[in-house]
RNA sequence: GGCCCCGUAGUGUAGCGGCCUAACACGCCACCCUGUCACGGUGGAGAUCGGCGGUUCGAAUCCGCUCGGGGUCGCCA
């Protein structure tokens, strides 16, 4: 080894011992004879001092290293004289006196700090990220990933799971995400699709005996990114036989309780964890993934509506829809720009209009109930259309108060929720209602089987088609496939879904009614489905399982917001690798041997494929070899 | 695929028709400085404003296209 400790390691406990450290110059403090470098390797900072007098050689070597150099020091851990220590470091109580340097490498001026936290571009980021790695937040990222792989490997394995690895090449599957694509070199024409998940696999996995599985599994998918979504993302994927929805639930909410308690002792999580029905998420929230950290909770107002002559809100129910709000704490305070903005932000999402309605506060010590309003009180668009008093009791059923806004919208459920929903998480945004001390998990189950596709005019799979419907159901498969409760269930947490899975159909015959819902021939179901079917034949145990998203999990710990935060070689928005410059063309011969053709668009493509935006100077270093 | 935002020295920003011979901070280079730890001091180098085209007497600033990054809807679980 190149180095006896690593420089985060020291202590005072170390003071008198010789010792060689090996790793990057963090920081280097020069005083015109006296030099101080900060030593930095994977496990922290030591500093180092260098003494002209005691180490001349030394001291020369230290003078002309620069950031980011690779240096080795040989030297004895001493006790900082008194009132040298530096407390903010864990070594800060020692330091190593230099006897002997060595440059181990150079190092060009890096594209960005390593050695502060300044705000990068992404591109910038992405394209050197074997040096945004370096730096504290990303390499402390990638140590709590690691940590947090660990503990999930040994909670699985204490509990009997087996890690079993499922293939990579496999099948396209007609649902779902779009997949990546691999051409066959030896079967022309033929193509394996990457992975969307193992879930077929993990299903055989259980007919095959296996009654515990699970796997750190890669997952690709092929649609447009965002921050919380990557091209190829990593699930804790987990499937049992023998089990029922309660076995998965408690199992998951013990995974997740534990890790809270081993990675983020210091934030409150609920116990038990919740359970919320599909049903009533969308009631109360307005989505399947509500944040429970903050209230603003949606309100039915349809029958104080009922018969108004403000014709929004009377036609709306009157075409089966209904008049929901929700009341924003202090939104009285709210601009008038900004409430056009909200105004505006219900109409994207489909509406047609919002109204609002301001009750303004009353006056010192005065109650801040919504009684005896008058015309002055209240401020609102309708407010021809209601009395004050009206608008009062509209607003106490939302549990308003003065000084409080109502923001109400009048459609079908599928609008206003979605209306509401996006309303209510901008608002709790901007006035930051959501407390990061806070993680407040829950399950949502009783998740509907079916959903109508209106583009396609058909049924498809909420969850996907494997997913048992509920016994007790299984009679409106056929008539009213939108009222099929199934078992499948999510666990939420603070807004967002962290894992979603079900029990599924072990039986051949439910399955197949499935898919006659889902219009899948019975010639089709056995051309894409035909092993699995098959396979249910052969005395498939009952079984289920779930599949977290191990990206967002970390991410959710680390507290960052976006999951190419705790991936090691992130893709940009655009599915490119800024590190391999990947995806690129390939050569001729390639392409014949796998039998692809590049149509026209493809070679126009090419003609005008940009050249790296980002110089490379390394690269005629690289062309030489 | 639609809509929106961004692109100025190595990094982060300012400038938003002529005052820009492009400013500031950090970084970089040189010199000075023996106890600092975001060391300090003095001096210096460094961008023609992502690219192309247009408008204008005049463009970093306005317009169009394009490339790249990001957000969002669709898509995706």
């Amino acid at each position: 080894m190149l180095k006896s400790h690593g420089c985060g390691e020291l202590r005072g406990e170390h003071a008198g011992q010789r010792v060689t450290l090996a790793g990057w110059v963090h920081r280097r403090r020069d005083h015109g004879g006296l030099i101080f470098i900060d030593l930095r390797d994977s496990t922290g900072l030591v500093q180092v001092v260098f003494h002209p007098e005691e180490a001349a050689e030394a001291t020369a070597v230290a003078s002309d290293v620069r950031a980011e150099f690779v240096l080795q020091v040989r030297g004895d851990v001493v006790a900082r004289k008194a009132g040298t220590e530096n407390p903010d470091l864990p070594t800060g109580a020692i330091e190593l006196q230099a006897g002997e340097a060595t440059v181990l490498n150079a190092s060009e001026t890096p594209p960005f700090p390593i050695n502060s936290d300044t705000e990068v571009g992404e591109a910038v980021r992405l394209r050197y990220r074997y040096l945004d790695l370096r730096r504290e937040r990303m390499s402390e990222n990638l140590r709590l990933r690691h940590r947090i792989v660990k503990f999930i490997r040994d909670f699985m394995d204490d509990r009997g799971f087996l890690e079993i690895e499922t293939p990579v090449l496999g099948l396209a599957t007609p649902e779902g995400a779009r997949d990546y694509l691999v051409p066959s070199r030896v079967h022309p024409g033929s193509f394996y699709a990457l992975p969307q998940s193992p879930q077929q696999w993990k299903q055989l996995l259980m007919v095959a005996g296996v009654d515990r599985y699970f796997q750190i599994a890669r997952c690709y998918r092929d649609e447009d990114l965002r921050g919380d979504r990557q091209p190829e993302f990593t699930q804790l994927d987990v499937e049992m036989a023998f089990v029922e929805e309660e076995d998965v639930l408690v199992l998951t909410e013990d995974l997740y309780a534990s890790m809270a308690r081993e990675f983020a002792s210091e934030r409150s999580i609920p116990s038990p964890f919740p359970r919320i029905t599909f049903a009533e998420a969308m009631e109360r929230w307005g989505s399947d993934k509500p944040d429970l950290r903050y209230g603003m909770e949606i309100a039915d107002l349809s029958n104080d509506v009922r018969g108004t002559e403000f014709q929004v809100f009377s036609r709306a129910i009157e075409q089966g829809g209904r008049v929901r709000a929700i009341a924003v704490p202090g939104g009285t305070d709210t601009a008038r720009r900004e409430v056009d903005r909200l105004v505006d932000m219900a109409k994207e999402q489909g509406a047609k209009g919002l109204v609002w309605v301001q009750f303004l506060a009353a006056g010192d010590g005065a109650s801040d109930r919504l009684e005896g309003l008058t015309e002055e009180d209240v401020r609102s668009p309708v407010g021809r259309f209601f009395t004050p008093e009206q608008l009062g009791e509209l607003g106490t059923a939302c549990g308003a108060r003065r000084g409080d806004m109502l923001l109400i919208a009048a459609d079908r459920d599928a609008v206003t929720s979605k209306v509401l929903d996006v309303l209510r998480r901008h608002v709790a945004d901007a006035q930051g209602l959501a407390s990061p001390d806070e993680m407040a998990f829950a399950f949502i189950t009783e998740t509907p089987m079916f959903e109508f596709d209106e583009d396609e005019e058909r049924w498809s799979a909420v969850h996907h088609l494997f997913t048992a419907p509920w016994e007790e159901d299984l009679g409106l498969l056929e008539q009213d496939p939108g009222s099929v409760r199934s078992h499948a269930y999510d666990i939420i947490c603070n807004g967002q879904e962290l894992a979603s899975g079900s029990i599924r159909t072990h039986r051949r015959d439910v399955l197949e009614r499935v898919l006659h819902t889902l219009g899948i021939g019975l010639e089709e179901a056995r051309l894409k489905f035909g092993h699995m079917l098959e396979a249910f034949t052969y005395g498939a145990p009952p079984h289920g399982g779930i599949a977290p998203g191990l990206d967002r999990t970390v991410a959710l710990f680390a507290g960052e917001r976006d999951i190419r935060e705790v991936i090691a070689f992130p893709k940009t928005k655009s599915a490119t690798d800024l590190v391999m410059n990947a995806p690129a063309p390939v050569t001729a011969k390639q392409l014949r041997e796998v039998h692809i053709e590049l149509d026209d668009e493809a070679e126009e493509a090419l003609e005008d494929r940009a050249a790296p935006t980002v110089e490379r100077p390394s690269e005629a270093w690289g062309a030489a070899e």
